[in-house]
DNA sequence: CATCTTTCTAAACACCGCTTACAAAGCGTC
DNA sequence: GACGCTTTGTAAGCGGTGTTTAGAAAGATG
């Protein structure tokens, strides 16, 4: 039922990947700064980092800080061989660059091209894409990278790895990018659900940086929704979790893309709110100028609409995930305060309080980019070893 | 930044609380059934049992299988003094009973009784049940019991083992029963919301047994959600994920206790459903005569309405969790399989497909008073060893 | 140059799981 | 009833791991 041969060399293992961790958390440290700021003795640490040297995970730089006693030589996460590349692929164009361990991503050494409209125009696009910043020589790919990240939008099963649906970009459909992209380079390729990505790369690299229980709601065209509870991210049994545009808020309402009818995606979008502009305007505007439309800045009722089926998606994922920090991501709500505003106080009112007020809301940037990497390098360090996580079934406190 | 140090005793920890699991699941086993069932070598398995019944979660018997070579002494989970006790708090009944480390709650050694009207009335109820089933010695219920578990309504907040609301049960707002009882009786006292507690015992000893991935929905007066993804509960930041039953579905509808109005829980419970029949029949009709009423034999019309909004909420469950099961509990969907039925068929309408193909749909009977049992016997194994999860971000295969 | 502080490593020790070897305990057969 | 057969359970030895202790290394301070 339970595998794994508990043997002595997971406790190494597990210590590797926290002095690992802490490096990706914290920045260049020494072994020192590891071992107090990790819990571990420092014999411990020294053999965990020479283990990750060899693995070229990290590296020793001759940086030492200034101080009182014998400086520490700072350990960091390998520049050298332990590149990775991100591939982000949407509906109107794609992105793929390389990227540290740290995750910063090199800009000069990264590309975007629009989508192209078949599904083999897209793998030999990518795989173009991939040589070109690898240097145009082929062979040199997996010398010089671990892995690539996708970042991939639609209904993906995480288990078979295979995109199962794409509203808005139906070349995917039926698709498994990734592993046809490993076959063509060689390379160790994995691919997450476009709101996946987000949560991972914001908590590797961004605002929810070491956090446990956060949601990322983004809206764009469609609804995602991300979460990591108990530090965990919520994929369900394949997947496909977090598809929070599709439940049902109009019952009635007009068809969405998914064949149902009213979901919440259909009324609380970009999309949904440029179609409602453009109405109202009688002619047919796209989002940014639907923001700045005087219709829009002159009344409240007219945005009210989408807006205040925004507020009962974000009180939907405070009712149910009860995040300690909810990043709001999408230019709907990020580019007029007004209706950040309008969002917070109705979504306040439909929410739970005792929930509401025990959840952060911020607004966020986000970056798929980031995701991308994060879910490679995520990997990579899951296949070095595994993060121990003590737990139970979240139950706590209050004993005597 | 993570804590708890590493040392070598961490996977002998491991290495019993592996051992406990097992016969916990699979019920009295030889160690060398244990061995080979739980991947371990037969020393090890016998360092863990030493140490199991030295801490009187194990015990052996004499009792010994037949068979060819030399009998194996059978383990079993402690009948002598490993006992737990279980209190579940209703709104308008209570139940307290014993349980052993199995799960088995002895129907002889339980009692119910009617909610007391107050705080101090209900917890000096729970104190007087307890004492009653322990012998009435007082002394004596640290000595034969290990800890109590407890099932409480409402909104909970596991973090300090708050009520923070019970609209059902006001009397428990703002109170902590789990810590006023553990100073009162001296035993460990552990809370769990009763959406949760009915997870943790479906997994532990019911129909979701050694399930990763599944949900809990029961619809009684309110609609109460368990979730258990990648094998932990969802309990969100404090405790109160779950609330399904608040999010809005009808913008303008009726008031619900929360001050919000047109919550599902408005209209998808077996209030909601009463409360329509009561009308259509002119009188007040409880849940029962509801659904024996000849107006809702008759028309398919008038259960609609009850039962398409349950279906958004099945279907919201699958859409957002993407569990590979849901069990429905419930006396509404449970007692006419008309009505059962034409659930499943709305909510096949309003999902997600893969989704829903992936998730296999049962009802279930649920039992709070096996939950309260897991909670504390949950507990208490966390407290002998922390179960092992190696485990990334759920991002998953496909590699080259 | 000696002293101080801090970093890092080597050695010794204790703990753990695994493999191997062996004793224990029944069953079948002769 | 003795012997072999099979399985169970334990003791001993080995390799791996983390920790503590002690000491070497490296730079700052006086």
């Amino acid at each position: 039922m339970i595998e794994s041969p508990v043997a002595s060399e997971l406790l190494s293992k597990i210590n590797e990947r926290r002095v690992l961790e802490f490096v990706q958390r914290n920045g260049p440290a020494s072994r020192a700064v590891i071992a107090r700021g990790g819990g571990m003795s420092a014999p411990t640490v020294s053999k965990a980092v020479v283990s990750l040297i060899r693995n070229e995970f990290l590296e020793e730089t001759e940086a030492s800080q200034a101080g009182f006693g014998r400086p520490g030589k700072l350990l960091q996460l390998s520049e050298q061989k332990a590149n990775v590349l991100g591939v982000v692929i949407d509906a109107d164009t794609c992105w793929i660059g390389s990227a540290r361990l740290d995750g910063a991503v090199g800009e000069e050494q990264s590309i975007s091209f629009r989508t192209p409209k078949t599904y083999d125009g897209l793998l030999q696009a990518v795989i173009n894409g991939l040589g070109e910043i690898a240097g145009n020589v082929k062979g040199d790919l997996s010398e010089r990278f671990r892995g690539v990240g996708l970042s991939v939008p639609g209904l993906f099963n995480s288990r078979v790895g295979e995109t199962v649906m794409s509203p808005n970009l139906h070349l995917l459909d039926g698709q498994r990018l990734a592993a046809d992209l490993s076959n063509e380079i060689g390379l160790q390729c994995i691919a997450l659900q476009e709101s996946h990505a987000l949560c991972v790369g914001e908590r590797m690299y961004g605002a929810a940086r070491g956090m446990n229980d956060f949601a990322i709601l983004d809206v764009s065209t469609g609804l995602g929704l991300g979460i990591v509870s108990g530090g965990h991210l919520l994929t369900g049994n394949s997947g496909m979790a977090g598809e929070l545009g599709h439940i049902t808020v109009v019952p009635d309402g007009q068809r969405c893309g998914c064949g149902n009818r009213g979901c919440l995606e259909t009324v609380a979008t970009d999309t949904a709110f440029a179609r409602l502009i453009s109405r109202e305007l009688g002619r047919k505007v796209g989002v940014k100028e639907a923001l700045t439309a005087p219709a829009v800045n002159g009344s409240e009722e007219v945005i009210a609409q989408t807006v205040d089926y925004l507020a009962i998606a974000v009180s939907a994922v405070i009712n149910i995930f009860n995040p300690a920090t909810l990043f709001l991501h999408g230019q709907l709500m990020n580019s007029d305060p007004k209706i950040f505003k309008r969002v917070m106080r109705q979504a306040k009112k439909r929410t739970l309080s005792p929930s509401f007020k025990d959840c952060r809301i911020l607004q966020s940037q986000g970056n798929k980019r980031l995701g991308a990497v994060a879910g490679i390098i995520d990997h990579l360090a899951n296949e070095l070893a595994p993060a121990f996580a003590p737990v139970g079934n979240g139950n706590t406190k209050q004993a005597s």
